[in-house]
DNA sequence: CCGATTTCAGTTGTGCACAACTGAATTGTG
DNA sequence: CACAATTCAGTTGTGCACAACTGAAATCGG
């Protein structure tokens, strides 16, 4: 397991720049930052934005809290007032299910509907500005999938 | 530039599950997740142990606010109420240099250069719990900074 | 059928991120 | 030298994340 110093020029083995950890953590502001004038356009927040991608998959039936918490491992504590915000905006409806009170169901608007159309760049856009080439984007979407499917899977 | 949508099996090609932006936030929490019982035994955040990493790079010299948020490409409005808590843990130590009182120098108290020691493994159990090979890790972070520099680049 | 347990969304409190701004200290320029 | 521009850390306000908790509703077990 030691090998993995070898990744570094670092002496001491514990420099930040070149650490897996801070790679991950500045990449991932990094292409926030670059999705920001984006959405801001659209009048959205990038975790916004993730929500809706789950809502516009299934544009014409509702979508529950939970179902999208389980989707985004979001829990409630963070996506319930996301939701309000969103609500205001008058991209989605939030309306307790009539058969089991405990849940909400959350469903686009028509304006939440349009608004997809006026995103459907959006993803080409970012993928084309992250200076990597396809091979590179391929190889980096499988690698970083394996590495939350094992954290999220021992942890349950 | 099309040809990233082959990408994903995604007949609308905007599956979230699908999108490296996703991929890139989800993993980036993940390590968090990780990381957090781990940091939780030493009293620190993540973000917190990012500053110490770099404070430990240079135990000896003081860094300054803005050198750190140079590297960790943090603004003051992140760093300043980060470093009193910091502070405030007795493991930094703040003081205006007196030769330009603009500047605050940021200097590792005993207790801060001890904590080192106690978090040398720390990299390496990260890294051995992330199941991929050395080679994914090694391109793994090869491929993140070049994204990081493109974005970062093209924004200065 | 009824009380214990579980499920669900929401609330509270803490700690990042980041934009926009403030104010003090320093530097640059006429 | 004077004063405008810049540099630096800090503050304020908003929006995530996440832990811990709350309370209502549904399910389970006897």
């Amino acid at each position: 397991m030691g090998y993995f110093c070898r990744v570094t020029d670092d002496p001491i083995g514990m420099g930040v720049r070149y650490q897996l950890c801070f790679a991950l953590y500045s990449a991932s502001r990094a292409v926030t930052d670059f999705y920001r004038p984006i959405l801001d356009r659209v009048g959205l927040t990038y975790p916004q934005y993730l929500v809706l991608l789950v809502l516009w998959e299934r544009p014409d039936e509702p979508v529950t809290v939970k179902e999208l918490g389980a989707t985004l491992r979001l829990d409630s504590g963070t996506l319930s007032p996301m939701l309000k915000r969103i609500e205001a905006a008058g991209l989605i409806r939030r309306e307790r299910r009539a058969s089991d009170e405990r849940v909400v169901e959350i469903g686009l608007t028509g304006t939440g509907r349009e608004l997809r159309a006026e995103c459907a760049a959006i993803p080409m856009t970012v993928a084309g500005g992250l200076g990597i080439s396809l091979d590179e984007y391929v190889q980096l979407h499988r690698t970083l999938e394996k590495i939350t499917t094992t954290i999220n899977g021992t942890k349950e």
